[in-house]
DNA sequence: ACCTGAACACCGTTCAAGT
DNA sequence: ACCTGAACACCGTTCAAGT
């Protein structure tokens, strides 16, 4: 075996800083150094541990999503799970403020939570390729509600049009968004049929 | 009535030219100065017209979401009008290759481009409150798509872990993808009904 | 070997002149 | 009034020393 070098930094612990960021100041605070910064050392060892900071968002959209979704238990019917996973998945994309922007396009960090809904699936009775893609439908129901309806943070600086007419005159309330979300879940699952070919 | 200054520069001029960039460079080149370089100004100019970049970004999206659905023909069904409509916008949100990254979290946005189809809903026999909820619905089909399918540009300088075990067991193929997309509209709109009342 | 300090080429934004 | 040039406080990233 090689000997294991001793590190007083490891990967790990750049990626909670990052993360610790993230959560308190969003992901526009976080950056090489600011990471570095909280980890008492200049932005050269971070380099070396994450590689960039694209390799640093990968990470952290990972772990963002590692723990997130419900176990599944026998017990249940798919249709009951499947809504439950998705609650799962929309609250912890929701509740951090723009975790839709470390999630957008990085599909591998969906893959570790899809497995229980994948298998939840096949013990329903899906096949395996239509589990995966009933779990992608899911999973872009999820991600849509979250990329349109998390605002994004403002600052207000300097509007130079203070208001457009036509605004928002078909908007929905937040409230209202989340039973139109439960809607959409129930419409999506109870139109899922593991009995019917698809695609 | 007051007099209106003549100005060579509009802040139409701006966020074509930003759009322009953005077309062709993606959205991480736009930025005020490359703006302004490409308008022949100093970036004062363009802060004048469009006050901050968070306002620029705004336009674009607006910009990027007019005229992109088509007319509703009255002698088409709704079901078949609301497919029609989702897959126009998803072809302009997944057609640039980070429009999405403009996109999230600005609601407003998608004002415009929901008229036709909230009409074409109510003259389906939707209440007006449940054509702008199903609305809503499938801009999240569109947005979930975009924001989960379309890729990010990549540059792949350092990766420090070539490989990670389990990257993409369940990822599925582009044209699976489509198909799939083909799906979720149909699964979505088959399961509204104007005479449910829903949420 | 692995760190720090300094540097390079960028950002968003604003200020102090210039015309 | 509106522009430009320069500046401030940041970025991501890398280089040349230092230990």
């Amino acid at each position: 075996v090689t000997g294991r070098k001793e590190l007083d930094l490891t990967g790990e612990e750049v990626v909670h800083a990052a993360i610790e960021i993230f959560e308190a100041e969003g992901l526009e605070a976080v950056s090489m150094r600011t990471v570095a910064a909280r980890l008492g050392v200049s932005p050269v060892p971070v380099y070396r541990r994450v590689g960039n900071k694209e390799a640093l968002l990968d990470a952290m959209a990972d772990h963002l999503l590692t723990d997130v979704v419900p176990a599944f238990k026998p017990t249940q019917g798919w249709r009951e799970y499947a809504i439950e996973w998705a609650t799962a998945l929309r609250d912890r994309l929701g509740g951090t403020t723009d975790a839709w922007l470390l999630i957008g396009g990085r599909r591998s960090a969906y893959v570790e939570a899809s497995k229980p809904l994948v298998e939840a699936l096949q013990a329903g009775g899906f096949a395996e390729d239509a589990a995966v893609q009933a779990c992608r439908l899911l999973i872009w129901a999820v991600a849509g509600f979250v990329v349109v309806e998390t605002r994004r943070p403002k600052a207000a600086p300097r509007p130079r049009k203070t208001s457009r007419p036509g605004g928002s005159p078909h908007g929905i309330s937040d409230e209202e968004a989340d039973q139109l979300f439960m809607l959409h879940l129930r419409v999506l699952v109870g139109g899922l049929d593991p009995d019917e070919q698809q695609a």
